[in-house]
DNA sequence: CCCGTCACGGTTGAG
DNA sequence: ACCTCAACCGTGACG
């Protein structure tokens, strides 16, 4: 995990290879193409392949949410925290009981079916890492399992149930030390000229705020908020709702990450340096542990939590040199007009941060 | 030219 | 502490 440099696609832009994009241009491209801009522009606007473009529209359509899912991990295929329970019980119940035993009561019990019911050496690591170890009742436990059971279409709609509210030790102490990468760059925001679909989106008002901020939110773990953010708006089609939301979860990150290190720019796209910093070295990823907590009350107070801290939505965008813009040329010159009021109030009835800072 | 799709090389994280 | 592997990612190319 050196410094994660982004790369450039054929079209300009800044990505991270295996990386999700960051929020702020995920939900520009839904923003963009709510005001009728062809998915063609939006891509050559934002430099974001047109195939990502696509993808990410279509899963707009389809669930609402501009989120990526979550990345890595495995379901919790068979170690559902029902299971675990059920597990942690009979253990309880019968100390000495063998793994294989449990296996058997999970099966009688209907606690599991055939096909899902844990190996027994799955069993044995669940006794002895979960079981063994926690000793008081659990995260588990207020978890719940609810979509223990979905726990197979984890990652559609729902999150999968993060039980690892537990589980701060497990990596971020890995992060080396957050080493802030190239500094919040000041970014110079530049984007390619007065006609891009930048100004047009009035988005620079939040850009500036944000810039800076790079996407720290995103260096955050993009797959938690997704989860949380569809958990919020399933299906809300409003780029509002869903701007809601997803400043809702960006907050949390923020707040955060704001606590550890101003700022994490994981994603500053250094402006001299062509190749921006996309993410951080995974260090930066500030510990999760802490987040899911914070995660979690804003959680549960979907809207106390609504203030918008700067830097919120991340808004790297794809900070290339200016000149090079030149050339590149924003295409459709057509009624931008239009476009921008529409988006303009758009933009506003986002609850941008009239400045929160 | 536009756009849906998919192989590819990549990352992530639970098991 | 490691490895596996299945999930996801965006790009780029094809049709």
């Amino acid at each position: 995990m050196e410094q994660t440099y982004g790369e450039v696609n054929q079209l300009g832009g800044v990505f991270v290879n295996g990386r999700p994009l960051p929020n702020a241009i995920r939900l520009r491209i839904v923003e963009l193409a709510q005001l009728g801009i062809r998915p063609c522009d939006i891509s050559r606007q934002l430099r974001v392949s047109h195939g990502c473009v696509s993808k990410i529209l279509a899963r707009y359509h389809e669930t609402g949410s501009i989120l990526p899912g979550a990345i890595g991990g495995s379901k919790p295929r068979v170690t559902t925290p029902n299971v675990v329970k059920n597990i942690r019980d009979y253990k309880q119940g019968d100390p000495g009981i063998f793994a294989w035993e449990i296996r058997d009561r999970l099966l009688a019990d209907g606690v599991c079916d055939k096909y899902n019911v844990p190996s027994v050496s799955s069993i044995s690591r669940i006794l002895r890492n979960k079981i063994g170890t926690l000793s008081q009742p659990n995260q588990y436990d207020s978890s719940k399992q609810s979509s223990t059971q979905s726990g197979l279409s984890y990652n559609h709609i729902y999150p999968y149930t993060y039980p690892n509210a537990m589980s701060p030790n497990g990596k971020m102490g890995s992060g080396p030390g957050v080493p802030v990468t190239a500094g919040h760059v000041s970014i110079s925001r530049a984007w390619p000229s007065a006609h891009t679909v930048t100004n047009i989106l009035g988005i620079r008002a939040f850009m500036d705020h944000q810039a800076i901020a790079g996407t720290e939110g995103y260096a955050q773990k993009m797959e938690d908020w997704s989860s949380v953010n569809r958990a919020t708006f399933p299906s809300a089609h409003a780029v509002n709702g869903i701007e809601k939301a997803t400043m809702d979860a960006d907050i949390k990150y923020a707040q955060s990450s704001s606590t550890l290190s101003s700022y994490v720019p994981a994603c500053a796209y250094s402006p001299s340096n062509q190749y921006g910093v996309y993410s951080g070295p995974a260090g930066s990823y500030v510990s999760p542990g802490h987040h899911w907590q914070s995660q979690g009350s804003s959680l549960s107070h979907p809207s106390s939590g609504m203030t918008m801290h700067a830097g919120d939505i991340h808004s790297s965008m794809v900070f290339k040199h200016p000149s090079r813009e030149g050339d590149r040329k924003p295409p459709s010159p057509m009624s931008k007009h239009h476009q921008h009021e529409a988006l303009n109030s758009v933009v506003h009835g986002l609850n941008l941060p009239t400045s929160s800072s």
